[in-house]
RNA sequence: GCGCUCGUAGCUCAGCCGGAUAGAGCAUCAGACUUCGAAUCUGAGGGUCGGGGGUUCGAAUCCCUCCGAGCGCGCCA
């Protein structure tokens, strides 16, 4: 695939004028061009892109920066996509495009529709995502939906890119937390089969959703719990507690948009056919990472009913944690790392080398002990990347929304969804950095303004085509597809030249490379800030034509303009769709 | 005490794995509707990038240190 990034195109222009450099003894042959880049410089008076390249090469070439720039900028003046080369301040090289390399690029972005800015950046390497991963304890809440966002949307972005990925959800259905969640829903059992239960003691979980469980079990097993020992009815309970729970969050996920390809049991990893966890320390063991010792007591708040122990530990600190973690508790069963451990584990066994997790933000102490798993289950060949999410805060007009989550009173993701929509969920989730807390205000995201990113992104693609439309009722014979090769050959499409034409071209041809960039960088929240400037310029840019009608989309006794202008449009509407597809919000044709 | 994530305009935040004179929105003030959707736009004021060192041709960005905030610190997940 050719790269439709036209800041990689002029790289290469780059590279080129440096070979003949070599050529001609000036650079040394096998110069690092690593930390060369060809970017948009912050002033526009600079041109439309700058290469650092003299700077870069200088040190190693042994010369001067400026001297080394006329040399390149000398070798960048031939060919026909550069119009002007220009050197300034400590070596910059100050490039001007020529228009027709601009409208090269409008007509590439037009052409490609949905599959412009796709790469192949990734190779085809297989990349595994993990995302939610929410204890089947309840419904999903506000704080799980951010993690859930980012992570499709990250996902998404990997697959636009040339990455195979993989896309999983962790099923916490082991362990302590869901044993208390099948004694909550026994609770609710004896509930459905008239008891008073009263209070719903401490440790346990208090919320509603559990009643429709213990009813389920009361219609289909009457009292028949009721005598059995909790060792017998626990598991019983449990499953269907799981079960029910899990559909729940399926359901929830799906009111997001949200997949998943793969969802992996922790349960199974130990009640499988084989014991995974234990077969992984056995595995471990056998590396020299795992020992029976004693660790140090923990530092900072006192921790009560410690005791100095025997334990079986992970040797974490052989690959830069602080301390050796426990994989075991004093009841003998594992803990959440060692199963987490298998789990990783069984990732790297299917053949991934790049990991991914998307965790919230309180469990950033738990980084580098599963880099360091990750570390010594692949033999230092797999890399893991975690991606923790801030906190939300949920509020309504600027004033926090009370929460009680002892009392079992927590604000849904499905009630938020229900109320303002799940593209302004969505697209307010990645309208923020992943490591900062967001503020998420249920009033200011259905407001129909410049205040509300989602609905101002949204109207640009509405505004956009709403021009479609009025063009058509114009130009009745207008052609059916702008992204034709035909209708794009034929267009007049030089006549773009207005500086607000080409700025919102320069705009668009950003695409590609904001996309490389977020998906280099595991960040999709760029897109959405990407998306944000465009509407602004193309919302600047209609206003442009009231004061000056010559400068309008639409002009009726010019059908070559127009068709001009609506290519344009056409690729406007291209970048925003694609960028908000990426983010999973629509884009609306109208906003009515 | 240690570790992690942070600290950017009055407020909320961007700042592209080191680039040139640090950007946007809100708020404030001043403007643009017989308009292809004014649900929008234009302009102005507003900054020791928490403080101080260091690396570099060049630092909001990398390193050290201090201050401040949040999170975490066997046998919860």
């Amino acid at each position: 695939m050719a790269t439709s990034n036209i800041f990689v195109q002029i790289l290469d222009r780059v590279r080129k004028a440096s070979d003949a450099l070599i050529a001609a003894g000036i650079l040394p042959a096998g110069i690092d061009f690593s930390r060369v880049s060809v970017e948009p410089p912050r002033d526009p008076a600079h041109g439309d892109m700058a290469t650092n390249a003299a700077m870069v090469l200088a040190r190693e070439a042994g010369r001067k920066p400026r001297e080394l720039a006329e040399a390149l900028a000398e070798q960048l003046r031939t060919g026909d996509l550069i119009g002007k080369v220009e050197i300034a301040g400590p070596g910059f090289i100050n490039l001007t495009l020529n228009p027709a390399a601009w409208i090269a690029a409008l007509r590439t972005a037009v052409q490609l529709g949905p599959r412009y800015g796709k790469s192949d950046l990734g190779g085809g390497v297989r990349v595994n995502v993990e995302y939610v991963s929410a204890n089947p304890t309840g419904p999903m809440h506000i704080g799980h939906c951010r993690g859930a966002v980012f992570g499709d949307a990250l996902a998404n972005l990997l697959d636009f890119t040339g990455h195979k990925v993989t896309r999983e959800y962790y099923v916490n259905d082991a362990g302590a937390q869901v044993d208390q969640l099948a004694r909550s829903a026994f609770l609710r059992y004896r509930e459905a089969l008239g008891e008073d239960i009263g209070e719903i003691p401490e440790g346990l979980y208090p919320g509603e959703y559990l009643k429709p469980v213990g009813e389920a079990l009361a219609a289909k097993l009457g009292n028949a719990l009721l005598m059995q020992p909790e060792a017998e009815w626990l598991p019983l309970v449990r499953a269907k507690a799981i079960e029910t729970m899990m559909a729940t969050v399926r359901a929830d996920l799906a009111g997001l948009n949200v997949k998943h390809d793969l969802f992996s049991s922790e349960r199974d990893l130990v009640e499988g056919n084989i014991d995974r966890v234990a077969e992984s320390i056995k595995w471990l063991r056998a590396l020299g990472c795992v020992y029976e010792g004693r660790l140090p007591p923990p530092k900072g708040a006192p921790v009560e009913d410690w005791e100095d122990r025997e334990q079986t530990l992970f040797r974490s600190t052989a690959f830069g944690d602080d301390v050796d973690r426990p994989l075991r508790k004093s009841d003998g069963s594992y803990t959440y790392f060692a199963a987490d451990i298998a789990y990783h584990r069984g990732k790297i066994e299917r053949g991934f080398r790049t990991l991914i997790d998307v965790w919230g933000a309180d469990h950033g102490g738990y980084i580098k002990r599963m880099k360091a798993a990750v570390q010594a289950l692949s033999d230092g060949e797999a890399e893991l990347d975690v991606k923790l999410i801030q906190l939300v805060r949920l509020l309504r007009a600027g004033e926090p929304v009370k929460m009680s989550k002892r009392a079992g009173e927590f604000v849904t993701l499905r009630e938020v969804v229900d109320e303002v929509g799940r593209d302004a969920v969505r697209f307010m989730m990645l309208f923020r950095k992943n490591d900062a807390v967001l503020d998420f205000d249920l009033a200011k995201v259905i407001e129909q303004s410049r205040d509300n990113p989602v609905f101002y992104v949204q109207y640009g693609h509405a505004r956009g085509q709403s021009v479609f439309r009025n063009a058509r009722a114009a130009f009745p014979d207008l052609p059916a597809d702008f992204a034709d090769p035909a209708v794009l050959a034929e267009a007049s499409l030089d006549r773009l030249s207005d500086p607000a034409e080409l700025s919102l071209i320069r705009q668009i041809a950003l695409y590609p490379r904001v996309i490389e960039a977020a998906a280099a960088a595991h960040e999709p929240h760029r897109i959405a800030f990407y998306l944000f400037d465009l509407a602004s310029q193309f919302h600047a840019f209609w206003t442009l034509g009231n004061s000056a009608p010559h400068l309008r989309f639409i002009i009726q006794n010019d059908r070559q303009m127009t068709v001009a202008r609506l290519v344009l449009v056409q690729a406007l509407v291209t970048v925003l769709a694609s960028g908000l597809a990426l983010l999973g919000v629509e884009a609306p044709n109208e906003m009515r």
